[in-house]
DNA sequence: TTACCTTGTCGTAATAATTCGACAAGAAAA
DNA sequence: TTTTCTTGTCGAATTATTACGACAAGGTAA
């Protein structure tokens, strides 16, 4: 029945315009997805998705007022069988994973080849996981050795949240209001990152950050 | 006679697929804008530019390969005439300023309306500059500013003095000790600092420091 | 099941850092 | 040689950040 039409229901999240026509470009050449609704901020999302029906988000990580975390977080609550591709333009193996657990059905950076991005929304509108192929394999090689893991994969998805942050140099006030907690909760999760890379300085996660990759 | 055909041709570089397709979705809604080439490096589009006559080229900053600044910069020996648009995901008045003086012709954020890329596109390849207003206040306000010099060698040399201690991650308070000076004057430095390289952030030093070799 | 970690959260009290003038000495410009 | 700009310096009043201690929920090992 629901074949009739046919057609994917697609809502596209992020606050660059560039972005979105060049989504919207991509997905206008297939004959199934069809762009129903935009956002550019995260509250957008949470409101137009109360009054449009969509089969498959597709949500940039940045965004003002509402982050791709957080909504995606909101949504699990309120419509936990809403597909989420998320886009980003941090590279996957530091973040998709992350996105991934959180409930995420998809995750590509924003370099991704076009045909990725529509297979990754055909599959996730069925119900499926999309993973591009450079994650997958990361997956696998990541079943093995759990040990010799990364400085930063040993904090937790809010400490790692706050290590990105902290790294990219926004004010603790500020964190502690993108986040909606308090500044000593923040400085807390500071601590333990501290504690947990052997740093000391907010310098030293910045040039841990940078040299790599995490900041790009 | 060049207007007998009155196209303006312009090579689009981005390693973003999917702001590529948005960007040749908005120039291929005009009559007089037409996307000729692309790239995904700043290589590619130093090696493109010899083979292929543009009259235009919109320019992500961050590139793999070569990124914005670089190929800018080599752009502006061999290439000095062609127009450059820089376009951005950071604010304009972080870099904008910076590039325009490093001779580009037009700098946007990925977050401008497509309007108004269009025009700064049709602006530049008639030989003008294309500022937005907001920058355009920003650029008065700078005008006696230094050019030439490497940012961080505008800094006096207490200055700059301090500016090392602080991308060395030295707390305020021990720089302001070593120095025998008090914590206010330090942050007073800092704040001149700041201004004269036109960041905002600790973080902003630290990055530029690194990258700059000023480290080690 | 009990005991023990880890995580996310916060408040209070103590510290650190920033802002906003200000002022004097020297350099540079007019 | 005035006048203006740049620098180095500071204090008082704000703000921002951190340290510390705590607590509950969830997970894990015993």
């Amino acid at each position: 029945m629901s074949e009739i039409i046919g057609n994917i229901r697609v809502l596209i999240a992020d606050d660059h315009a560039v972005v979105r026509q060049g989504l919207k470009h991509i997905l206008s050449k297939t004959a199934d997805l069809l762009v129903v609704e935009e956002a550019e901020t995260g509250l957008e999302v949470l409101e137009k998705i109360q009054h449009v029906h969509i089969d498959v988000l597709v949500m940039d990580v940045e965004m003002p007022q509402k982050n791709g975390w957080e909504v995606l977080s909101e949504l699990k609550i309120h419509y936990p069988k809403l597909p989420v591709v998320i886009l980003s333009i941090y590279s996957e193996d530091q973040f998709g994973l992350r996105f991934l657990k959180a409930g995420a059905s998809g995750y590509l950076t924003k370099t991704s080849a076009p045909d990725q991005l529509v297979e990754a929304i055909r599959r996730v509108a069925k119900g499926g996981k999309y993973v591009s192929p450079n994650l997958a394999e990361r997956l696998v090689l990541d079943l093995g050795k759990d040990h010799e893991k990364p400085l930063h994969e040993v904090l937790s998805d809010r400490e790692f949240q706050v290590f990105h942050m902290i790294a990219v140099g926004k004010p603790l006030k500020e964190i502690a209001e993108e986040l909606s907690i308090s500044t000593t909760t923040v400085s807390t999760h500071r601590a333990r990152i501290l504690e947990k890379m052997n740093m000391k300085t907010n310098a030293d996660l910045i040039l841990y950050a940078s040299h790599n990759g995490l900041l790009s």
